[in-house]
DNA sequence: ATGGTTTTCAAGTCCAGACAAAAAGGCAGG
DNA sequence: CCTGCCTTTTTGTCTGGACTTGAAAACCAT
């Protein structure tokens, strides 16, 4: 019968949202609100910890907590497995190997990844179909350098990514997106018209302060990433 | 001298970076981690619930705690308050009202936030510039069922989205990001070529199963949306 | 075998108390 | 007035103990 940190965690959530506790006022303290709530003050804790992470609240040393004046929203994606996304929806995956070579690093991917000069990498180029339907087009890198066993690994019946992930821990990773225009061979995968605009995602993974592979994930036309909380 | 939640954390992400613990396999139960870390339960288990809220492992009563087969990877994004992210950047921010008018629903955007027919909607076209070139272009439409003082407010000087943060406690949003093509208007507005590909985030803003306000937000020309972890 | 019931085990939560660490504010000396 | 030190407040973390809950596994009766 005594209030759990849930309880507590929306509770104080209610008084923020109903306007009680308006952006940037001042919360009671955790020793306070423990005895309101007739619990203790780990439990109290837990709460306004979970709050605090997700933007909702600001905590400081000897200050309190606080409102954010800003409630920071932040949206969290989950970045699918491409064939678990596809067959979720009921579709058939089917995955085609475009292009498959090795070649020394590009300018643009060196200073990317920080190779040396002369650096070899495995340069891929892939295609995931759904129900035959391009769905996405990826382009990736890998530093054959760090991965050596990418020059002899096969990628004609599944994909590098799955590939990799059974090869490399992971321990940095940055993504971007944007929006890019096909061009004429990007059209010609995606079955879309030349200059189409594509949702991009970019990737790059690091291992100790090395990189192992960058992918450029281009999207099927009209794709959406979304989110809710 | 003793091990804090941080190191358990860290050195059980290092056994499974390192590939001593793989995918799939079964980690110790939290009292026996206790036991070798010489720490309680409480902090083993600290460390393994943020480890799998991280979505590196996977945690089921009774049958215990195993690394993820695919470690599903999430991507967190700040969405910042327009005004603060050019200002970090040490650029002038400015603010332009490009147009208000207050019509009816189109049919679109009634299906899209559920309204009656012949409901009356506030819609705003806004620009956001650094330094005085255009940074995003903001189409934003506020229900004035629920919003009436959206009327009567000024938005020639400042944005809709501070002005909404101050009126409008939230509940749920739903966040999705594509990529569009420019139009003539907003080629105009962003100062770029018709066609070109342009970031777009739409935001839906919900209260007690109400929608409040619906945004579309186009961000100039080669913009990225960045995250690390 | 089959389906329902009980056991058991591991994670999930909570507690009361303790100490650590950051940071604001006050105080003293220059 | 500024500077550095000390005190106090508040959050951050840890402990060792307890009870709860969900789910797998074992048991039992059909």
């Amino acid at each position: 019968m005594t209030a759990t940190y849930r309880d507590i965690k929306s509770d104080i959530l209610g008084k923020i949202t109903r306007g009680e506790w308006t952006p940037g006022s001042l919360i009671p303290g955790e020793l306070e609100l423990a005895e309101t709530y007739g619990s203790a003050r780990a439990t109290v804790n837990r709460a306004m910890r979970e709050l605090a992470e997700e933007g909702i609240i600001e905590r400081k040393r000897k200050s309190g907590s606080r409102v954010r004046l800003t409630p920071l929203r932040q949206a969290r994606f989950d970045i699918p497995v491409i064939r678990r996304e596809i067959e979720e929806q009921g579709r058939a995956y089917r995955y085609a190997l475009v292009r498959s070579e090795v070649v020394e690093a590009p300018e643009w991917l060196r200073a990317r990844l920080a190779l040396q000069p002369g650096a070899q990498v495995r340069h891929l180029i892939c295609l995931h179909l759904a129900d035959g339907t391009p769905w996405q087009h990826e382009d990736r890198w890998i530093n054959l350098a760090l991965l050596p066993q990418a020059l002899d690994a096969d990628f004609s019946a599944s994909g590098p990514t799955e590939w990799l992930m059974s090869q490399i821990p992971f321990s940095a990773v940055e993504i971007s997106i944007s929006a890019t225009a096909a061009d004429a061979s990007l059209a010609a995968h995606l079955d879309c018209a030349p200059g189409e605009p594509l949702l991009m995602t970019e990737r790059s993974t690091r291992w100790n302060d090395q990189m192992v592979t960058y992918v450029r994930l281009i999207h099927r036309p009209g794709h959406r990433m979304t989110t809710r909380y």
